[in-house]
DNA sequence: TTTCGTTATGTCTATAAGAATATAGCGAAA
DNA sequence: TTTCGCTATATTCTTATAGACATAACGAAA
């Protein structure tokens, strides 16, 4: 959390690897099927919560413009995921038997 | 998830404490400051998405009625209880770490 | 049989979140 | 100097969520 917004999540994560891919985030956006304004505002978001931008743009050029993740946006997404499989693996068998408590009435 | 509904998580973690304290929704909603409707509808789902019910009910009588959390209820919170505390624990080093990346522009 | 506090819902309204639309600016390349 | 697709942002409209309010049912005890 940074000032009551989320810095980071499995969404803003996708998000990030999918602007790396693509280099644009209105490609990105048209790959996860959400609207670029909504794409802008959470990479927005996450250029603000960090104290370096993960995302840097180009406007105009041949293509329009661009977006790149910066080196540091990788090592954040690097290191949300990491801790992300960390903290999934380490209760993956106790959530597979919490499992079995929910479904069948 | 359960249907797209969250089966259970901090608040409703929180809310299963509240009613096992005081002995009834309204009660434990007081105690977390959301309205009755609120903490009612909580306890809703998580009947309907675990295969027992975690709270039974009692209308009438002397005191209006009731709720406690069942000892199905009381395992739930215990399991979901210990996960929280263990996938935390895995990542707390980490998580530390990482909130250096953020902050101070 | 009246009272009481609670459970259990319905309904209406206010607020927030999201989607849709519009438009300006950019600058390399044609 | 015109074109192009993208970034960047404002504005409006729609939808979803949350909250407020109202009310019925319940049944033990007085």
């Amino acid at each position: 959390m940074f000032r009551k917004a989320i810095a980071m999540g499995p969404g803003k994560a996708d998000l990030l690897r999918a602007i790396d891919e693509t280099g644009s985030i209105s490609a990105a956006a048209r790959q996860m099927e959400m609207s670029y304004r909504r794409a802008w505002l959470l990479v927005d978001t996450m250029n603000q919560a960090f104290k370096s931008p993960v995302v840097v743009t180009l406007t105009g050029g041949k293509a329009g413009g661009g977006a790149v993740v910066t080196e540091f946006g990788k090592e954040v997404l690097q290191r949300y995921s990491d801790m992300e499989a960390k903290a999934s693996a380490s209760v993956a068998k106790e959530l597979r038997n919490f499992a079995d408590l929910m479904g069948g009435g």
